[in-house]
RNA sequence: GGCUCCUUGGUCAAGCGGUUAAGACAUCGCCCUUUCACGGCGGUAACACGGGUUCGAUUCCCGUAGGAGUCACCA
């Protein structure tokens, strides 16, 4: 069998929805695990839709993700142009169109709004559903020859029998069987001239050599549509493999209400785009072992899409922040502090030692700006409730917070080395004096130096960052607040 | 509504006729500790239902139910 070639024919309409996203990351798996190529195709048939940038969007996320495409409008391979709008100046769709209304496989259709909308149509659930009732089929060669003189627009419908059956084969789903009356006479050709999607993908993909078709469950009902297509031209079809849907938690197909349905908006939120990558592989793939880490080569290595599910799967926000959360730890610390930095001097406008609260910070985050709420405590002491100085596991009462704030205070300020080490020594030294466990210490002078209940550090590193003054300030305001309690 | 597809814990999922039905996220508990967090250990939790086929069905077949997708001069 010759090489695999794959495609990502993505219509430049805005944002790189993650159902996109993955379906780019599957196509360039399944033809790169097989050594084979993988080619990029904009479908920009679609001139209303079109938005201005787009293009640059899927170039910069396929960049950055590492899908590299060997063919597309950047790398001529010999089967361009790989744009749909130049290949439209080719003549390349009506030509072909042409040439199935030559075999009567499709025909001219010259009616107007007004009649289609006159069409006998049901409203079921909002949408309007109408069926193309082959007016049109019935014009005579003359007809048709004096409308086209006329100038009067036209389009060019498939045409699709009534009766009989058409199936396709898809890898994962088997066969597909459906009745020929069930398939409406779609269009091929718009009456601007351009090409719709339908048509476009069928000539292109077989005309650049496409040989697996990868592409969202969403096209399983058309696919029979595409399989006539390619039956009339006599062509052999590609290999089919249709993905199942990534849905939100409602079980609807991901949209942009969700909030993270781009790449963008979760790069956005903070996400490290290795993440993402790994992530969205295993909606719908599932390795042999019980590995769940992959390098994007590493994919390339495992993909089996034969093991790819037909059910759809939820996008889990959750166990993304998860993962997201493991490739921070994993990161070298300089690559995290680059990109710790900038969110760190949004709430840290003081003089602080920002690599150190960088340090304290990274096993604990899952995305970038979980660091404000983990360090904002430096700037200022939050209001904070006494009840936080209580603790569930110190029962006792023997030992009391507002003693050891009162006992310690003298000490820290007749301190001047501040470092943790010493801090800590001295903190250590008190306690074996009082003769108390270390968390009765620790625990209220983590509280008032931090007025948190969650910390990224303990009491003494706290301190060091802080400094003297301001630890020794928030140990009063502890203290008072204690004491009016 | 027609058509098509799907159905293992809350979520991602392994399983492809015989298993104590993996693992991960989440959740809960315990341990650790500068008594939070991080980390470690463990628990709770699933084969939608009804018929077949079979010595034996989560696994194969048929129904039912539920869910989703689709039905454009959008892709």
């Amino acid at each position: 069998m010759s090489k695999i070639r794959t495609r990502f024919a993505p219509s430049p309409t805005g944002r790189m929805h993650v159902g996109n996203l993955r379906s780019a990351l599957y196509e360039y798996l399944i033809a790169k695990h097989d050594g084979g190529e993988f080619m990029l195709r904009i479908e920009d048939t679609d001139q209303e839709r079109f938005v201005e940038g787009a293009v640059d969007i899927i170039y910069r996320t396929m960049e950055k993700t590492g899908l590299i495409h060997d063919e597309g409008p950047d790398k001529d391979g010999g089967f361009g142009p790989y744009v749909q709008s130049e290949r439209m100046k080719t003549g390349i769709y009506m030509e072909y169109a042409k040439q199935l209304v030559e075999k009567g496989e499709a025909y001219y259709c010259f009616c107007d709004k007004e009649r289609l909308s006159s069409l006998k149509s049901e409203v079921v659930e909002g949408k309007e559903i109408t069926v193309y009732d082959k007016h049109c089929l019935g014009l005579s060669k003359e007809e048709i020859e004096a409308n086209l003189a006329a100038g009067k627009p036209f389009v060019i419908r498939q045409n699709i029998p009534n009766e009989g059956t058409t199936t396709f084969h898809d890898e994962l789903y088997g066969d597909i069987t459906v009745d020929n009356a069930e398939l409406d006479d779609m269009i091929l050709i718009k009456s601007d001239g351009y090409p719709t999607y339908n048509f476009a993908n069928v000539v292109d993909d077989h005309t650049m050599n496409i040989t697996h078709v990868v592409r969202g469950n969403e096209y399983l009902s058309s696919s029979p549509k595409y399989q006539r297509l390619y039956d009339a031209f006599g062509w052999e079809s590609p290999v089919y493999i249709h993905l199942p849907l990534i849905t939100d938690e409602n079980h609807k197909k991901l949209s942009k209400r969700s909030g993270h349905s781009s790449f963008e908006d979760l790069i956005e939120q903070g996400f490290i785009t290795e993440a993402i990558v790994n992530y969205i592989a295993l909606l719908g793939w599932s390795p042999e072992d019980n590995r769940e880490i992959f390098t994007l080569d590493e994919l390339v290595k495992d993909f089996d899409y034969h093991r790819i599910s037909k059910s759809p799967a939820v996008f889990d926000y959750t166990k993304l922040k998860w993962m997201n959360g493991e490739y921070i730890k994993a990161m070298d610390f300089d690559a995290f502090y680059e990109m710790a930095e900038p969110v760190l001097k949004e709430v840290l406008k003081k003089d602080f030692d920002l690599k150190k609260i960088a340090e304290m910070v990274k096993t604990r985050i899952e995305v970038f700006p979980d660091i404000k709420d983990h360090v904002d405590f430096f700037e200022e002491l939050p209001e904070y409730d006494v009840a936080m100085y209580t603790h569930k596991k110190m029962k006792t009462d023997a030992v009391t917070s507002l003693e050891v704030l009162e006992e310690l205070y003298p000490i820290f300020e007749a301190l001047d080395d501040y470092s943790n080490d010493s801090l800590y020594k001295t903190l250590l030294e008190y306690v074996e004096k009082k003769g108390c466990k270390n968390g009765y210490a620790m625990w209220p002078v983590r509280t008032a130096v931090s007025g948190k209940q969650m910390t990224p550090a303990g009491a003494t590193e706290i301190m060091e960052i802080l400094g003297k003054e301001e630890s020794l300030k928030r140990i009063k305001v502890g203290i008072n607040k204690l004491k009016n309690a």
